[in-house]
DNA sequence: CGAAACAGGATTGTATACAACATAGTTCTC
DNA sequence: GAGAACTATGTTGTATACAATCCTGTTTCG
């Protein structure tokens, strides 16, 4: 067997399960990551958790100050905007791939993907919502068959986590789970050119629903606010 | 100031300067990165050289075998294509903002890059010259003001250059440096959609200059490679 | 009273030590 | 003599120890 196994207690598996509380928003952009408390409630040391929180650095849901440590990442209103340009530029494209090779079995995935999105809406759980609704963009990019995209798309859809809980502005519930179910209906029809514009009109309209105007609400240091 | 400071033994320029090596072939693919080694090398700890290596890793520049170290990564086939599917999706597009928003100081920079790319070339320092190259598609990203992007093209760059390592078959001159040359004869006219198109011709020139079917790898002495 | 200086505590950065695993070379068995 | 098993050695994985840095609350001086 050639089976990857997950370690419990590893760098990775530590980093995937804080990398969900990240996306669920159960620890919201800001936070404190100590690399002490981490070790205890995973019960390692701090060289599994510098680990784990150096790949979350790397992806950029972790800033890292130097000798002050890790924290929750809280993108900039440049930076959300970097992320949408790059979204897309990636995105709409490899929808259209997906759509070109979609199966039966991926259709099924993704049907299975909103249904649970519908459910946690309505428990009640915005956050696992949110953080399906992520995995929906990620599932794409794999039924596409482009590991390399797919998991710069991860990395994508994860930083829009955080920029939607920091600039989110449009209170009424997520209706995004439409737009998923106009994609999914155009993966259904194999109707690549479709599914394309429906994600660029997807994501245009994740977009348009953030508040990027003032909000410093992330000053990362005093003396570059006052300009010195 | 707010400038950052490289400090010198740290994991980030320890990892810039294997990153350096392994662009410029001084390391091939496949080459055992032992962390004693590496350690003795810099006058490091291997702690530091962990979390150098572990960063490459993220890059895809080092492949960790458990239990078995770090080894330069050697893409696949499918890899090599994924990679440029994603540069296709990626610098086009980013070439055309680069151009709308170039300035004379971009430009200069531009050529400042091809002349020391032909000089490398002159010099026979081949290595260096795909260096420079790489750092020519880079620079693009920068110049179109998208920090998301130029990451993601840095990584997608480097990962080419163990690509091209590894498949590239035209033994005949890299002739790119004529299609940088026209690119930036596109910047220099603010033609963004000529830029565009030129990008488009050039990765596609880049992917079929590629064997994409056979293997071969060649480990060298890490010491020696580093020169130290 | 206010601001700078200082001391204590806490946290991160780095090195080292030990344990777990893999590889290579040798020995033993058939 | 060939192959399996075992031992020896080296490398990586993880934990711990120590040093450097930062933050906070207090003290001290103007």
């Amino acid at each position: 067997m050639n089976e990857v196994h997950v370690i419990p207690g590893s760098a990775d598996s530590v980093a995937a399960d804080l990398e969900r509380a990240i996306l669920e928003h159960r620890l919201p952009p800001g936070t404190k990551l100590g690399e002490d408390e981490i070790g205890e409630v995973y019960g390692i040391s701090r060289t599994t958790v510098r680990a784990a929180l150096q790949g979350l650095g790397h992806r950029r849901l972790v800033e890292h100050r130097r000798n002050r440590g890790a924290y929750v990442a809280q993108p900039s209103v440049r930076e959300a905007r970097e992320v949408f340009e790059a979204r897309a530029l990636l995105e709409p494209r490899t929808a259209r791939s997906a759509a070109e090779r979609m199966t039966d079995d991926h259709l099924a995935t993704l049907r299975a993907h909103i249904d649970a999105e519908h459910a946690a809406l309505d428990a009640g759980e915005n956050g696992r919502a949110l953080y399906l609704s992520g995995l929906f963009h990620i599932e794409i990019a794999r039924m596409a068959d482009q590991a390399t995209i797919e998991a710069f798309v991860s990395e994508l859809v994860s930083r829009s986590s955080l920029i939607i809980a920091l600039y989110w502005q449009r209170r009424a519930a997520m209706c995004e789970s439409h737009a998923h179910h106009a994609i999914m209906t155009a993966f259904a029809n194999r109707d690549g050119p479709l599914a394309e514009d429906l994600m660029k009109s997807h994501l245009l309209d994740l977009l348009t629903s953030l508040d990027l105007r003032n909000h410093n609400a992330a000053p990362n240091s005093l003396r570059e606010a006052l300009g010195k």
